[in-house]
RNA sequence: GUCCCCAUCGUUCAGUGGUUAGGACACCGCCCUUUCACGGCGGUAACACGGGUUCGAGUCCCGUUGGGGACACCA
């Protein structure tokens, strides 16, 4: 580094939202930042982007903490550890976000628009309707100052909009692909400022990248599309830009974005299935490439398998992961291959440590200590036990028709109703009381009598008719792997019904 | 519909103008083994297509096709 020309230290970011459990690309994104400011002796920023409250979840915020230090990717700054750039949760910010629309205000980069959320939602439907793109149409860019008087004396919530030039392009450089143009007339008037006065993640992640002193942005690919609205907010503010790196997005075995209802995707599910941090960060370091494969010299002098160039640690990721080497199609995240991965794992763990592994996990004395008082007065000896309980040890458990289809439905409705209990359960605190209002709420909409709505739930869960107290059992599973059970017995009944057509 | 990104076996990653296109996962076969795994050995399997550039293109350029993403007062 020269001294006439010196560089700022690298500082990088995952900014995750806590609107529910904490995600595999979270972990992902969050890995690659990990590794580029370690690399380089820099920081790495963990900051909550907790401005949409409608979304917001309570405890996510705790779980992300909780998911990253699983993976052992520890952050310098944050919330909880604090730092020089702070607050580190953007809902404590929300007067730093709105001085800086007011500059925005006052320079003419933005403006105050006072339609209803309901008027921009039927002017988009329309333009959708008409094949046309949806897009504000800018009916209040150059509102008069007697008009804005007349809005705010009716009381109009407002929104400020990035003033978006209407002639030009905005190009930007990805340090991955070079050079990407847009033209302005494919960029939005952005909401920059919601009417609850809140930022919109578009001008509190450019307000805070900057007083964060961010260097270089890494994040998913889905965000270069939004990216030329980021640099127009940075050349209003008159600020330098970082460098964006997009990563290519994990995607399902369908191709498309990961999502929840293809794949796995809370890492609370991959902790509690016993999948170790370390085959997960291995994977993940697998996804989209960087690691070089082994050279012909180390396969000689190290004596290392050739397939063992799959396998590594963070920190051989630290020493020899090589962000110009990504590459860009969407990896596709198999579970196949994770799978393989932790089973290699696993036996490399010595004994006792394979037996402290399962101790801590499917064998933990909490989880024993809460199914105990589920089957105490259920069994006759204590060899029972395992009959009563097997599938709270288990990975795959799949009911017969017989025992999951009641008498009455077909097995497309019962199918159709499984569909609907999950979308509840997703949206339901794991709570009994909770748990039992959703579902006698559900039973009473579908017109499903509470004893089949139950059994349904009961079978898809254990496996079979009787059972521990299902609702118990349910919350002492753990809402991850309920989930992803209900969501594997819909699909493999799905598929099966698909076959036998 | 508009814009943007991407493109090597089923999946994932090598290959950076001259290779019998390589490894891993998955799959198949054989061996080991009382079973199942593990392990060992072997096998099937890919440069999307069409034009250029070049003595020579998986590698460079253009187009087509295909896939993906974005188009919210969500991030």
């Amino acid at each position: 580094m020269s001294e006439l020309d010196p560089q700022p230290p690298i500082r990088v970011r995952i900014a995750p939202s806590p609107t529910g459990d904490p995600h595999v690309g979270t972990a992902y994104i969050g890995l690659l930042n990990f590794l580029y400011a370690r690399q380089r002796g820099g920081k790495f920023v963990l900051r909550i982007e907790d401005t949409d409250r409608a979304r917001f979840v309570s405890d996510s915020e705790q779980m992300i903490f909780d998911a990253l230090r699983w993976l052992d990717l520890a952050w310098d700054e944050g919330p909880d550890v604090g730092g020089p750039f702070g607050p580190y949760r953007q809902s404590e910010r929300t007067e730093i976000y709105r001085s800086h629309v007011d500059l925005l205000l006052v320079s003419g980069h933005a403006y105050r628009s006072f339609e209803t959320a309901e008027e921009l939602d039927a002017m988009r439907k329309s333009q959708i309707a008409a094949k046309l793109p949806p897009r504000y149409n800018g009916a209040h860019r150059e509102l008069s100052a007697s008009q804005i008087a007349v809005y705010e004396a009716e009381g109009r919530p407002a929104v400020v909009r990035l003033k978006v030039p209407v002639e030009g392009e905005t190009a930007f450089r990805d340090e991955l692909r070079g050079a990407i143009t847009f033209s302005h007339n494919n960029v939005d008037d952005q909401v920059l400022l919601k009417s609850d006065g809140f930022p919109t993640y578009h001008l509190a992640n450019v307000v805070d990248d900057h007083l964060m002193q961010i260097t270089d942005v890494i994040r998913a690919e889905e965000w270069i599309s939004s990216t030329p609205k980021h640099v127009l907010l940075y050349k209003a503010f008159g600020w330098e830009l970082p460098r964006f790196w997009h990563m290519p997005l994990l995607r399902n075995i369908d191709k498309s974005k990961i999502s929840k209802r293809k794949n796995p995707v809370s890492l609370i599910y991959y902790r509690e299935s016993g999948f170790l941090p370390q085959a997960m960060l291995n994977f993940l370091g697998l996804m989209g490439g960087g690691m070089a494969q082994p050279t012909e010299e180390e396969i000689v002098s190290k004596g290392i398998n050739i397939k063992q160039g799959d396998i590594f640690s963070l920190p051989e990721m630290l020493e020899k992961f090589d962000f110009k080497r990504i590459s860009l199609g969407g990896p596709v995240f198999d579970l196949t291959k994770l799978k393989w991965l932790n089973g290699e794992y696993l036996r490399a763990l010595p004994p006792e440590q394979f037996f402290q592994a399962l101790r801590a996990t499917i064998f933990s004395d909490d989880y024993l200590r809460r199914i105990a008082p589920l089957v105490q007065t259920r069994i006759e000896t204590l060899a029972q036990f395992g009959e009563m309980t097997d599938f709270f040890f288990k990975d795959d458990v799949m009911p017969a028709p017989e025992a999951f289809v009641p008498k009455a439905r077909t097995l497309e409705e019962t199918l159709a109703f499984a569909a609907e209990q999950l979308v509840l359960l997703e949206a339901t605190p794991f709570t009994h009381d909770e748990l039992e209002a959703a579902l006698k709420q559900i039973g009473v909409d579908k017109q499903w009598p509470v004893k089949d709505n139950f059994m349904l739930l009961r079978a898809i869960l254990t496996g079979k008719t009787a059972s521990p107290p299902l609702l118990e059992s349910l919350i002492v599973f753990g809402r991850a792997r309920a989930l992803d059970r209900m969501r594997r017995f819909i699909d493999t009944q799905k598929r099966l019904a698909a076959t036998r057509k």
